[in-house]
DNA sequence: ATGAACCCTGTAGCAACTACAGGGTCAAGT
DNA sequence: ACTTGACCCTGTAGTTGCTACAGGGTTCAT
């Protein structure tokens, strides 16, 4: 579909128009051509781009590592060791994050398991908070 | 230890001055008395609740589940259960997010172990991002 | 011509800090 | 006495990735 307003192009890749101007604002997006009503008038080209944008999100990749997989996209005859260490780092960063999340969800669960539902001034949660770590690991 | 500057009490929570500043700012420590010199005097009750604050924060509590827990810690004849809530949801919050950013690792990997390495154009991690995902689950 | 549905810009807000800028205070060393 | 350096103060702006207005303009159907 070629001169789509805003809200079809949202429509069309699920995100939410203030989403795209946002993109455009940062540069992620390109100014595109306005309408005589000064409406963003969106081509196949910029559904594409906002598309791989989308997933690439979707799977965790931050703004900047986006804008740099678009742009490495752009040197098709180069090597793609590049994409592929962002990729990595991307894997990797999102696999520390569960670990951390494991071990929160440990001491968290040890924590939460200490409670005999009584009175405040008796409460295991509470007291694991209100001193020093010795009951935890 | 009585009448401490900011600078030790952030050492001895390990917390950053900033950050105390901060919790005062936004209510969640109080107001302290000043020396002479302008400069926020600390006792042992202020780094009490400050170790309080930073073991919850990193048990994942979010700043107004802090402030919610401090209260209710007050209410020393009220029954817990308000506590145990409060800490049970913090942690399905955190199961939550494992969960979901394990479905991430899984779709990721498998994007990152197509790479064959050779030129940008044949990428197939470029290929996965730049089409819809039928490749994918 | 009036209304609904859409679009525009620009700014402020979210969470939870972090990082200055531009000062003041205090103790130690010379 | 004076200077250096470590510490402290307030207030504001930046971070990430959007989201939510406020206060307008455009388009199209009825
Ligand atoms: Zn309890
Ligand atoms: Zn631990
Ligand atoms: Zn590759
Ligand atoms: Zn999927």
């Amino acid at each position: 579909m070629i001169g789509m307003k805003i809200g079809e192009l949202a429509r069309s890749t699920r995100t939410a128009v203030e989403t795209i101007r946002y993109y455009e604002k940062i540069g992620l997006m390109p100014q595109v051509a306005r309408t005589e009503g000064n409406y963003r008038s969106y081509g196949s080209n910029e559904a594409e781009r906002l598309g791989f944008i989308r997933r690439a999100r979707d799977l965790g990749f931050g703004i900047d590592q986006v804008r740099a997989l678009l742009s490495l996209a752009d040197e098709r005859d180069r090597d793609c060791g590049e994409v592929d260490f962002i990729a990595k780092s991307n894997l990797l960063e999102v696999e520390r994050k569960i670990a951390a999340l494991q071990n929160l969800q440990q001491e968290l669960s040890a924590v939460v398991r200490q409670c005999r539902a009584g009175k405040v001034a008796d409460c295991r949660i509470l007291k694991a908070l209100g001193r020093p770590a010795d009951w935890a690991d």
